[in-house]
RNA sequence: CGCGGGGUGGAGCAGUGGCAGCUCGUUGGGCUCAUAACCCAAAGGUCGGAGGUUCGAAUCCUUCCCCCGCUACCA
């Protein structure tokens, strides 16, 4: 096998306003994030997962006033509620930036803007308003309703001072043929055309600042103007290379930014603009290379409405997670997630979900099989060669597995992945029916070889069949996949080309003495009213 | 108004020119290794309406109806 060099991978999340907490839609982006970064250390890629909080935005400001508390009390207890779901959700992040405490933001933030600003990008304008400062952005007297923010509904305050813009209306012809060529590749097709179509309309310049008084000071300050603080989309951006080490080019910067072709944001479809336009023309104006891949998720309503604070209809995943396990809220949001479209939560589907694939397939084929290993080997994985040669039925169906896993992530295709490794667990529980055990056993008992031989080769298959599985499941379902590496006698650990962490049919585990049977994912219970 | 998405058996979804599929639910059967799990089979859809292109349309075109999102805050 020829030594390929090393893949790299940089992953991030959005990165959410602080002045709330953590809802299952949230949970939603950081938990996509989460597979693909598993993923892709699991083939072997030099993987870096990155998420943090966006603090220095003027409604986090508002909401320390609103609870009388100084803004950076409130800012870090929020981001540190942001911080924590990392370990109840199990996520493999290695990173948590925070911009307004991480001593690499500010200057970064700032290093950025002198890029712009030397390529002739920025420039003052007197600009006269109403503006909302929960918006961040101006309106239009016309745009009113009843006076008030049509958002918001909060009236605008009357503005009057200098901001700097960016030329972002010089740049969108190379932006169009950076989506066009998918140098710049926007996912999934449909977000792809909406940009192009939005660039097309023709791009305004937009106001990168506003006045630090408003925000009494609080923000990235403007280099040489201590007047102005950065509009927050600047500073919000610039969080996926400033955490980096952007300011000195540090050696995370050249290696997860400058010399990795795979540099991807996951966002909502709300903020794709930011991402797929004003982002990639601030690094065009500085002359930094552009994010490869954006991939552009719907929302995720509850009882078909938008989850939203004022609504009280939020729900806390971490909640989730401990009420009916993390494997099922990580499989749930995987599974069911529509690719176009918003999804929708329910208890009843998540708990079905959870209840018919985990407990029903994967989790009753795990037991019935370690079951039978135990009651007619012993719990001793038979050596059987044709097996270890992967030339066996259910090798067969596991062939180009790990392609069709690989395809389906390149897509962004979380419900394909998961379909993809499914087949194995249909396939694995037709396999026993098709070949009865049982039957063989008995035969076996009553001195017949060619079934005690037989016997061997179905169990052994099988064995084999749930260590590929635990190693595939494990970027969705990893407590789960772990449990079940453990039920057949391994532990899940480092990526490896051979043996029990394999990607491939191999029959490594041929031999081994395995634990007793146990339930991995026993039944959720409930009474339909504790669901309301 | 502009841009975009969606409307497929009871429910949730897949399916961008070639006999309409998947999961759940329902009905019947099989099996007894297993978490009353598993396997097989059946019933159930004129693919939102109308018109058109084509040998052939859920799929392409036209038009209409309904639901939703974006329009420079929100994961």
């Amino acid at each position: 096998m020829t030594e390929a060099p090393t893949n790299r991978y940089y992953i991030t999340t959005s990165i959410p306003y602080v002045n709330g907490t953590p809802h299952i839609g949230f949970s939603l982006e950081v938990i996509q994030c989460d597979a693909l970064a598993r993923f892709h250390r699991l083939i072997g890629d030099d993987t870096r997962y990155h998420t943090g909080a966006d603090e220095n935005a003027l409604t986090n400001l508002q909401a320390a006033d609103k609870a009388g508390e100084p803004i950076q009390q409130l800012v870090d207890r929020n981001a540190e509620r942001f911080a924590s779901i990392r370990e109840p959700l199990n996520l493999s992040t290695d990173v948590f930036f925070r911009t307004s405490t991480d001593g690499l933001h500010f200057p970064g933030a700032q290093k950025l803007w002198r890029a712009m600003a030397d390529a002739g990008d920025i420039y003052t304008r007197e600009y006269q308003g109403l503006y909302c400062v929960r918006c961040e952005r101006f309106y239009k007297p016309e745009e009113l309703v009843d006076g008030n923010c049509p958002i918001h509904e909060i009236p605008p305050e009357p503005v009057d001072e200098v901001n700097y813009f960016f030329r972002l209306s010089a740049y969108g012809e190379r932006l169009r043929k950076l989506i066009e060529s998918n140098t710049l590749l926007v996912q999934p097709e449909h977000r792809r055309e909406e940009m192009l179509s939005f660039i097309a309309g023709g791009l305004e310049d937009i106001s990168i600042s506003r006045q630090a008084l408003r925000g009494r000071g609080w923000g990235v300050p403007v280099p040489d103007d201590p007047e102005q603080v950065m509009y927050v989309w600047v500073d919000a951006l610039s969080n996926y290379i400033t955490a980096l080490d952007y300011e000195h080019d540090g050696p995370d910067y050249e290696r997860y930014w400058v010399e990795n072709p795979n540099r991807v944001h996951v966002v909502g479809k709300d903020i794709i603009r930011f991402h797929v336009v004003f982002w990639p023309a601030f690094l065009l104006s500085a002359g930094l290379p552009l994010p490869s891949v954006v991939n552009v998720h719907e929302f995720l309503m509850v009882d078909g409405v938008r989850i939203s604070k004022s609504r009280g209809n939020s729900i806390d995943p971490v909640e989730i997670a401990a009420m009916y396990g993390l494997d099922a809220l990580r499989y749930w949001l995987l599974r069911e997630m529509p690719r176009t479209g918003d999804g929708n939560f329910s208890h009843e589907r998540l708990i079905a979900r959870y209840n018919e694939d985990l407990g029903n397939d994967l989790g009753n084929l795990v037991n019935r099989s370690v079951s039978m290993l135990h009651r007619y080997r012993d719990g001793v994985v038979p050596r059987v060669a044709s097996v270890t040669d992967g030339d066996s039925p259910m090798a067969q169906v596991a062939e180009g597995l790990g392609e069709r896993v690989q395809g389906a992530f390149d897509a962004f295709d979380f419900r394909a992945a998961i379909a993809a490794v499914w087949e194995l667990v249909s396939a694995a529980n037709k396999y026993i029916d098709d070949t009865k055990p049982w039957v063989l056993a008995k035969a076996a008992k009553n001195g017949d070889e060619t079934a005690d031989e037989r016997l061997d080769v179905v169990l052994a298959d099988l064995i084999e069949t749930i260590r590929l599985l635990a190693v595939h499941l494990s970027p969705f379902i990893p407590d789960g996949a772990a449990k079940i590496a453990n039920q057949v006698g391994f532990e899940l650990g480092p990526v490896a080309d051979d043996g029990v962490a394999s990607r491939s049919w191999n029959g490594a585990l041929a031999d081994l003495t395995l634990p007793k049977a146990a339930p991995i994912f026993p039944k959720i219970e409930v009474e339909a009213e504790s669901l309301s």
